[in-house]
DNA sequence: CGTTTCATCTTTACAATGGCAAGATTATAG
DNA sequence: CTATAATCTTGCCATTGTAAAGATGAAACG
C-alpha cells in the first residue's frame, strides 16, 4: 500500500519519475537537474513529485540508490572476468572508475552527504551492498571467506580487516574520483593504464602479503 | 590594470566578494551559496559580481583556488611537525583529511570539474601548488630531491614516480573524501585513528621499499 | 449499488535566483 | 577639462522549489 503499486491515477508515477530523473541526470547533469524538468518528462504537473519523494533531497537519494545498485552490478560484472587475485583487484579498480566515467553525475551525488537524505533506508541498503562487494574483494585477497550484506556490520569491526578495506577502498575510490574530476597530470592513455595496473598490483600484493605471510 | 586594484568605485570589491563568498560557503554551504547573497554581504547590488567573476562558475573557481591554497598551507604545516618519513606520510594524510573536515564545502567544489572554469589559470596554479606539495611528500619517501611548482610537468612524466603519486594521493584523497561524506562504517574514534595510522604506515613502507631496496 | 474517505494529482501563488540590458556614476586617460 | 571606459545600480524576465487549496478518481465500506 505504500511503495510499489501497479497503477494509480496516471500509472506508476514513482517509477516514471525515477526514470525521468535518471535521464535528466545523464543528459543535463546536476546543474540542469530540476524537479520541474523531471515532472515535465514524466508528463505530470510540477508539484506531483512531492507526494512521492517529499523534496529534492528525497528524490536525489532515490537516484543515488539507483547509482549504488548500478555500481554494485558493475563491480560484480568486472570481478567475474578476472582470472586471479591480482587481476581481480585491478578489475575492481577499473570497474569502479569506469562507473564514475559512465555515470559521472550519479557518482557525484552518491557521495554528497549534504544533498542526500541520510536516513533513507533504501539508500543505506544500496550503499551497503556496494560496500559488501568491496569487502568481499578484500576478503578474497586475504584468502578468507566472503560475507553477505547482513554480516557486514560484524566484519567491519575487525580492525585488521577494516585496515585492508581502507587501503583498498581509498585507493579505488580516490583514483576514480580524482580521475573523474581531472585532477591527475595529463599523460598518455597507455601510460595511465600501465600506472593504474602497476599501482593496483602493488597494493593487492601488500594486502595479500600481510594476510598470508607464506605467500612471499 | 586587470586584477588587483586597491580601490575603485566602492573599495576593493573583488576581495570583499571573495571574503563574503568564503563566509557564505562555510556558513550556509553550497546549497545556500548564492550570487546575490554574496553581493548582499559585500554591500553591493546583485549584479555587481558579474564584472569581476562573470558567472557563478567563475566565482566558484576563485573560491576553489582559495581552498587549494589553504590546503597547501595545511599540508606544509602538518608535514613540518613530522619527525620521520613514516610520521610525515601520516601527517599528510591527517592534514588533508582535516582540511576536508574543516572546509567541507570548499573541498567539495574544489573537486567538481563541472562547476569550475577549468581554464582559470589562477585555479590551475593553486591546484598545481597542492600537487607539488604532495609530489614532494612522495619524493622524500623515495629519498629523492624535492621539486618546485615549475618542475612539476617534467617530473610527473616519469612513470614510476607517477605510480607512487597515484598510490599515495589516491589513498590520501580517497580517505578524506569517503570520511567527509560518511561512507565508512561507524567505529570508535580510537579505532579509526589506529586504522588510518596503520594504513598510512603500510603504504609509506610500500613506497619506500620499492624505491630504496636496501632499506628492507 | 451508493456513499464516504483518502491517496493522488493539478492549479495557483509566492519569494528567490541567475542572467541580461540599459542607465547612472566615477575613475582614468588624453 | 573633456572623453572614454570601467564600475556599479536598477529594472526586468524566465525559471525554480515549496506550500496551500482545489480537483479527480480509486478503494473501502455500508
Amino acid at each position: 500500500m505504500q511503495a510499489k503499486k501497479a497503477a494509480y491515477h496516471h500509472g506508476s508515477l514513482k517509477k516514471s519519475l525515477l526514470a525521468a530523473g535518471d535521464l535528466v541526470l545523464m543528459e543535463k547533469g546536476f546543474k540542469g537537474f530540476t524537479f520541474r524538468e523531471c515532472a515535465r518528462r514524466a508528463g505530470v504537473s510540477h508539484a506531483a513529485p512531492k507526494h512521492h519523494f517529499g523534496d529534492v533531497t528525497g528524490f536525489l537519494s532515490a537516484l543515488a540508490a539507483i547509482g549504488f545498485d548500478r555500481l554494485t552490478k558493475a563491480l560484480i560484472a568486472g570481478i567475474r572476468k578476472a582470472k586471479d587475485l591480482d587481476e581481480e583487484f585491478l578489475a575492481t579498480t577499473r570497474a569502479y572508475s569506469k562507473f564514475a566515467e559512465d555515470y559521472p553525475e550519479h557518482f557525484r551525488i552518491m557521495f554528497r552527504d549534504d544533498l542526500l537524505a541520510t536516513e533513507s533506508v533504501e539508500l543505506g541498503l544500496a550503499a551497503r551492498r556496494t560496500l559488501t562487494e568491496l569487502t568481499n574483494v578484500i576478503l578474497r585477497q586475504r584468502g578468507e571467506r566472503e560475507i553477505s550484506v547482513g554480516e557486514l556490520n560484524n566484519f567491519t569491526k575487525a580492525e585488521d580487516l577494516l585496515g585492508d578495506i581502507v587501503l583498498g577502498w581509498c585507493h579505488i575510490h580516490g583514483f576514480a574520483h580524482l580521475k573523474l574530476e581531472h585532477q591527475f597530470p595529463v599523460v598518455s592513455k597507455s601510460m595511465e593504464k600501465r600506472v593504474i595496473k602497476a599501482s593496483s598490483a602493488r597494493l593487492a600484493q601488500l594486502i595479500r602479503r600481510d594476510a598470508i605471510p607464506n605467500l612471499r
